[in-house]
DNA sequence: CATGAATGAGGCTTCATTCAT
DNA sequence: CATGAATGAAGCCTCATTCAT
């Protein structure tokens, strides 16, 4: 799936592959604003080659970004198999949060999912699915809540962690408040305020 | 205070704040990398006139910071003196958010909080430290939270809800996640999981 | 004389002079190239007076020209009374010479003697005709040689003294050999080659 | 020697050098401050190639300037092959002065031998060398001078040349002065006077 | 008259994209 | 196909000069 017109040639795909490996170093590094010339240089490539496979500066972007929620499906389906469902679910978004504080550029690529191709898309809405609904049977999260929230929910807090730099306490601390407001009401009565 | 050496001519002070104006719209539009030409234009103003005020484009950039975070403040220390400090705190943070949501300016504001000057830091900081304060006090807050971590949540908050875009519905849904996950929590043995 | 309509207010004149002044270091320090603002602050004024004085960039160049002028005009008049004319002569040119080196502020005035107003240059000329018109006299420099000549191998020694940077005996060595170019031949046969 | 790893490709290679005739060219009659995209019209070549073969107008400058003084140690090399090395030495002398006279940027060329890179000036250093010590060995110059008075003076005889203009008589009877400066003395008796 | 804010042409440099080799 | 040189629009900033205060 996603087939995309993949290059014949064994060297073109090659160097496709080490575009977007490159892309995604540099451009996690330099930000958007990364010139492509060194993305071209760290993939070892001319520049040339990089407008070849990528017209567009745009479109290499997009891919690095398809990339980036091919892995986070992936991930979030690799999560869904485990036992405890309520665990994996956190253990899921925490992870996901650690790395986005990181490295910010995970924080961007959930946050363009709307503007991604819709394959790409139902890929990642489809594999966070099973892992959300899994914890909300297991009893562990609330059944108020939809993929859409959750992934928003992501960004946001990967962005409050980001934010927090290097104090990792401090980070977890904030990171649990929201995992809290996920997490089942305890008691009756609590309802939503407002 | 943050006194700044406001110019004296009434021109030259008219014209700063006719640059303020028009970059905190321009920048909240474009983005930081908004041509400062287009500023200028903005602000009916040559670009030379909006070098004068701001040798840089940094400190133009860091003087529409300031500013936001001057009106965050503000707007802090006003809810602060409201009867009921719980509604008062959530009430804050949900207006806050949802301008942010719209203008995605205002995250950035607070999310650079820790790079602006100290003395604008410092009244932000104290501004929603009193806030807080009260809500924790009338029983509203969960005590094991502060400034920087509301900071942090707020930042990630209006991420999130900027990211969920147009429908309110569903942004105030994963708003109140959130606000959950802040609350005093009701029922006893609930503590952090993980 | 150079009469070019003296101000009548008295803070005018003064400021006309201060700027003169302020320029005459300016220009010596960051060359032509200073910005005319730094001129203006220098001298403690605004720049809208330096305009009102020297409505053009260039006509403050000038004026400044022409008062270097002026002191060199004026140096050489003074040496022009010395007892003797001889020494007197090389030791005006090995003055000016070095002060040049030290401020190549003052090479470039006499290089510009030919793009001077006609009255400071005839001055100019006039004074130092006079010094070499005695020094021939006395028989301590050769008759072949007008003041044109002399002016141009100030400004070239001056340049050559100012290329040579700070050894002071490598500089008077050089400067010596220019100077037994211009003294009277010691023995017959030796005229020129070429 | 001077490599400075010529470019491989043909254009390239013609590109960089029309750049730098066109530099010589538009550098000579407007100076150093001439816009880069004068030099780059008159390369017949986009002001982005310019910048890519020499990244800062700085180095194209230190570039015209690095060939400029090739081309005059390849001259004083010439000349050091002749056979009566007396007349050499002065001919090439008042060769150059004379080319610095008509195009001054010759004469900026010579004036900046200290600040270019090494191995170009020893280049320079090297071939005039040379050229001295036979023209002193053959007992044309006086000993006492060394190629750093030498270089100096070309530089400020160049410099009263240009200073003299159009009247090539009186040049040529100003520089004779010079050259009579570094003759061995013909009598006796004519020491340092100062 | 003095002041200094306003103006905008012009300078240097970057970078996405095209195209000859 | 790969390469990297060429291109020029566009960005940031400077500075001589004008003009309202």
């Amino acid at each position: 799936m996603v087939a995309v017109a993949e290059p014949k040639r064994a060297d073109a795909r090659r160097n496709r592959a080490r575009l977007l490996a490159a892309a995604e170093i540099v451009l996690a590094e330099r930000g958007t604003g990364a010139p492509t010339e060194q993305i071209a240089k760290a993939a070892k490539v001319g520049i040339g080659t990089l407008f070849r496979h990528f017209p567009t500066k745009e479109s290499l972007l997009k891919a690095v970004l398809a990339e980036r929620m091919r892995r986070f499906a992936e991930a979030a389906g690799e999560h869904a198999e485990a036992e405890d469902p309520g665990s994996a679910f956190f253990a899921f978004l925490a992870q996901w949060v650690e790395m986005a504080a990181v490295k910010n550029a995970y924080a961007d690529a959930l946050a363009e999912v709307p503007r991604v191709d819709r394959e790409v898309r139902e890929g990642v809405l489809h594999s966070l699915g099973i892992l959300l609904t899994r914890a909300q049977e297991a009893g562990a999260v609330r059944h108020d809540v939809g993929v859409r929230e959750v992934i928003a929910l992501m960004v946001g807090t990967s962005r409050a962690a980001e934010h927090l730099g290097e104090d990792a306490a401090l980070r977890r601390r904030t990171v649990e408040i929201v995992f809290d407001g996920l997490r089942t009401r305890p008691a009756p009565g609590a309802g939503a305020s407002r």
